[in-house]
RNA sequence: GGGGCUGUGGCGCAGUCUGGUAGCGCACCUCGUUCGCAACGAGGGGGUCAGGGGUUCGAGUCCCCUCAGCUCCA
């Protein structure tokens, strides 16, 4: 059976029994903590936390899933993959134990004509918690397995928690039997690789107490609302049923595995072991391949672009490692336009949307193959250069630091560089690049604690949103309200009250006042109260749903419970509300123009002026952002009425608005729509229309990092008085170069050739003036105690460098046959310099042009012993130096 | 978020450790020779040494900051 019919069937046998289906979650938003999915729940924790009220009593997901810790395990064993399917149904407080094991048993061993899945209930073997009496009943009665294939195992393998305390509560698993040939008989107890989990169902029922990991903490008692929550490897399943060893082999992934052994001349399966773990390395190479490909296909497929932090990391190692294992089995040449499509083929039917983006994401992963390649290149050049270096030294070994450097530095992977020494029959010492990494490791884990304890604790922010829930937002339909202080706080911490100078954070029950999010910034305004009033300077969410108020106390005092009035500063407001608003038209018509793969990547709504981040390939041409400016003014001018609105998730999609990552399915959700225009999910505020924008001035566009580019823009006055300014700017530049504004470019350009022109033309005669001296002075000089001596000041205007030609000229000019000494002095901007030369006669009686520079200017200045050079003394200094050199020369020169 | 490396004519790079007139190859221009696949010879033009600050008589070079690119770790 094919892995998007298992996917079917398994999403059609849920929805049949009343479950709602939920799509596969996006990956999360602002989380710090979670990069990827990770598993089928994540989506509903808040609801099996007791958090939020479920919408729908049951549900049913296929959870696109990755998980990278084990990365360096993929291929080695059959189980480890980074990207895989999770088929999970969830009861919140309505089936229990009962019902999850009847609807699991019946789709495992329905027939394949029915719709189940056609499993021989003889080979199945459930597994239940220790003193779980209960579900083992269920499995004996409900679907009648006989009690020696029911096992009771312990709470590492078969108790759920989430390892804080919370809901909790046994498991139970149900385990496949694979044939004798796979391992010994007795159950999965005795054997893993014989019996391969298939399905986890999770009965929370417990509360937890605090404690240490997965077995040592206590239960503090039962839980009001019993959940269930259900996990079935899709890839485990589909491998069963296809017959074959591991997700490596099974439709979706096989046919990229079998195009990397075809490009690389490799046969798969060369070791005949069932066990991967005693593979060759080749089929591990290629399972490496095969899984990392599919990440990479799925991972780009929802809108992660390969970068050097977060997730984007994570997916330019999954790219490289990919391209790195196929490069190991011999292939050299671009492998991801042979293989990514294969990839695409085996998941567009159950991802449709691959095949229709795969222009876009097939974009991102070649080009990051070609740079990954380019920096292998690089590194293999150095890496050449440190193997010669060992070798014409006597060493047999690479360092592990040379090792470090070049994974750290250069990013060329240890394993190509252990091949490519082995090749060269040198060792490398891998404990020594490993100790390496680990430093590395430390040094990034310790600043990762100590901005964590660094940043301040969250937890009275959520004392406070527990006592009164979530605060509401009144600030769409007005700027000011009646409220009460709910708590006030400072700096994490509750108070009883704060008086006059305080800086305070204040949490009302209601507000108007809109906090920072969604790129736009924060309102200002003011709050009085019955005791005092305050100034209200910033307004963030540190916890979802709280909104706390940054204010000074002005006069009086704050205390709890006290009501009052809060009023934004309508003016920022309304010039951020343009900004905004000014932020969807840009994004529109960037998409316009660029095409639908030009998404969000991240903005700011600040007062008269925007910054908008996007995705896209390469710099974006001026002229194509000359045509956005234009459409979005034309836009201005059409003076489209802005509309917002609340309504469903699937609603949303079908009018078409644009979705961030991150919003969550199945919520009501608040769309923004100018005109027909522009249509975008959105919190934020937004001027009435867009005629009310004025003008709008994108300024220029810049990278932020790779595939993604920023726009900034003005908005409104601010957009009118930078053209004023630049105006002004240029009718004065006119004016100066009595040039119509549109030729002043022309002229500056013109003008600047000229002025460099006659600069050079004046240094070079500057330079013949200084040298054309150079013969009388030589012929002129003067006899100290047998050594010629030239001491002369150079003419003014001369240039250090000409001062040093002159000098070297006129020693040139000399009897090389005579000691001669050549001194000039300089005068240049109030300070006067030195340059002494003297030739080989001269050095060999002892004179050095250093020396005598050093005496001559008590040690400002240096050189060599031929020519020296030194100065910063007063202008006036100069004949005083050239006499003091006369007197060094007659002073070292016996008489 | 924390490290490492890089930034020098149009392009590719040396020079940085150890401060003292900014170089090489390719490309470009002029003249000449040559005329079957990277032609040769001679001459020449072209660089705020990423930007800013500091130390110094003097900074491409040493120190600090900023920006950009590459890269590792989180």
């Amino acid at each position: 059976m094919r892995t998007a019919e298992i996917k079917r069937r398994f999403l059609a046998h849920f929805e049949n029994n009343d479950h709602t289906v939920v799509p596969s979650a996006p990956l999360p938003f602002e989380d710090p903590n979670l990069l990827f999915v990770n598993a089928g729940m994540v989506q509903f924790k808040p609801y099996l936390l007791g958090q939020v009220t479920p919408p729908f009593p049951r549900a049913v997901s296929v959870q696109k899933c990755v998980r990278t810790p084990d990365i360096d395990e993929v291929g080695k064993t059959s189980r480890h993959g980074t990207f895989f399917q999770m088929n999970g149904n969830f009861s919140f407080g309505d089936y229990f134990k009962e019902g999850a094991v009847k609807l699991a048993w019946e789709l495992l061993t329905g027939s394949v004509a029915d719709g189940g899945l056609g499993l021989d209930g003889d080979k199945l073997w459930p597994t239940v918690y220790v003193d779980d009496d209960e579900a083992y009943e269920i499995w004996r009665r409900v679907a009648g397995v006989p009690a020696e294939r029911i096992q009771r195992r312990g709470k590492k393998d078969n108790f759920w928690s989430m390892g804080v305390p919370g809901p909790c509560g046994p498991c139970s698993e149900i385990f496949v039997d694979r044939g004798p040939e796979y391992g010994a008989e007795g159950g999965p107890t005795v054997d893993e690789d014989r019996y391969v989990e298939l399905w986890n169902l999770v009965f929370m029922q417990y509360e937890r107490g605090p404690g240490v990991g997965k077995e040592n903490f206590e239960i503090l008692g039962g839980l009001p609302a019993k959940n269930i929550d259900t996990g079935m490897g899709l890839e485990r399943v589909a491998a069963y049923l296809q017959g074959v060893d591991n997700l490596y082999e099974i439709d979706e992934v096989w046919p990229i595995l079998d195009r990397a052994a075809e490009l690389t001349g490799k046969r798969y399966g060369v070791s005949t072991s069932h066990i991967a773990a005693q593979s060759h390395p080749d089929d591990v190479r290629l399972r490496v391949v095969a899984d990392h490909v599919r990440t990479g296909l799925m991972l780009i497929g929802d809108g992660v672009t390969p970068s050097n932090e977060g997730r984007g990391y994570v997916l330019r190692r999954i790219l490289r490692r990919a391209v790195r294992a196929i490069r190991l089995l011999g292939f050299e040449q671009p492998a991801m336009p042979e293989l990514l499509p294969v990839a695409r083929d085996c998941m567009a039917p159950s991802y449709p949307e691959l095949a229709a983006d795969f222009d876009r994401i097939s974009q991102y992963a070649y080009g990051e193959e070609e740079a990954f390649l380019a920096t292998l290149k690089s590194g293999t050049t150095i890496l050449d250069t440190a193997i010669a270096d060992t070798r014409s030294s006597g060493g047999t070994t690479l360092s592990g630091a040379q090792a470090f450097q070049l994974h750290d530095t250069y990013g060329f992977p240890i394993d190509l560089t252990l091949e490519i020494a082995a090749e060269q029959g040198l060792s490398v010492d891998e404990d020594g690049f490993r100790r390496l990494m680990t430093e590395q490791r430390t040094r990034a884990k310790a600043d990762a604690q100590a901005r964590k304890t660094g940043h301040a604790d969250t937890s009275a922010y959520r004392a406070v949103l527990d006592a009164g829930g979530a605060v509401e937002f009144t600030g769409y339909a007005e700027v000011s309200r009646e409220s009460t202080v709910r708590a006030v706080l400072a700096g994490g911490e509750p108070l009883a009250g704060a008086g006059e100078g305080d800086e305070v954070e204040l949490v009302l029950d209601t507000t108007p006042f809109y906090a920072e999010g969604g790129g736009q910034q924060a309102d200002w305004g003011r709050i009085q109260l019955g005791g005092g009033e305050v100034e209200v300077y910033d307004v963030q969410q540190p916890v979802p749903g709280l909104v706390v108020h940054r204010a000074k106390v002005l006069r009086g005092e704050v205390r709890t419970g006290e009501a009052g009035f809060a009023e934004i500063d309508i003016r920022r407001r309304r010039a951020i509300s343009r900004s905004h608003t000014a932020t969807h038209l840009v994004h529109q018509t960037i998409r316009n123009f660029l095409g639908e793969s030009a998404t969000q990547a991240g903005s700011l709504n600040a007062p008269g002026r925007l910054r908008f981040d996007f995705n896209t390939p390469g710099a974006v041409p001026a002229s194509v952002l000359n045509d956005v400016e234009q459409q979005v003014n034309e836009v201005l001018m059409a003076d489209l009425e802005v509309h917002a609105f609340v309504t469903s998730m699937a609603e949303a999609r079908k009018l078409g608005a644009m979705a961030l990552f991150g919003e969550k399915y199945g919520d009501e959700v608040r769309v923004v729509e100018v005109g027909d225009y522009a249509r975008e999910l959105c919190g934020g505020t937004h001027a009435a229309r867009s005629g009310q924008l004025g003008v709008v001035k994108i300024l220029h566009e810049a990278s932020v990092g790779a595939g993604v580019r920023r726009v900034e823009a003005l908005v409104g006055i601010d957009a009118f008085n930078f053209l004023a300014r630049e105006h002004l700017l240029v009718s004065q530049l006119a004016d100066t170069f009595r040039a119509k504004p549109e030729e002043v470019g022309d002229r500056v350009a013109q003008t600047i050739s000229q002025l460099r022109d006659a600069e050079k033309e004046l240094e070079k005669l500057r330079a013949q003036m200084v040298l054309a001296n150079a013969g009388g002075l030589a012929s002129g000089a003067e006899d100290v105690r047998g050594v010629a001596l030239v001491a002369t000041e150079a003419p003014g205007g001369a240039s250090s460098g000409d001062v040093r030609t002159l000098v070297q000229e006129i020693r040139g000019r000399l009897s090389a046959g005579r000691a001669g000494v050549v001194a000039v002095s300089a005068a240049n901007g109030g300070k006067a310099s030195l340059v002494v030369a003297v030739n080989k006669a001269a050095r060999e009686q002892g004179l050095s042009a250093k020396d005598l520079v050093k005496s001559a200017l008590s040690g400002r200045g240096g050189g060599n012993d031929d020519l020296a050079q030194g100065g910063g003394v007063p202008a006036e200094q100069a004949p005083a130096l050239l006499a003091s050199i006369r007197e060094l020369v007659a002073a070292a020169v016996p008489a």
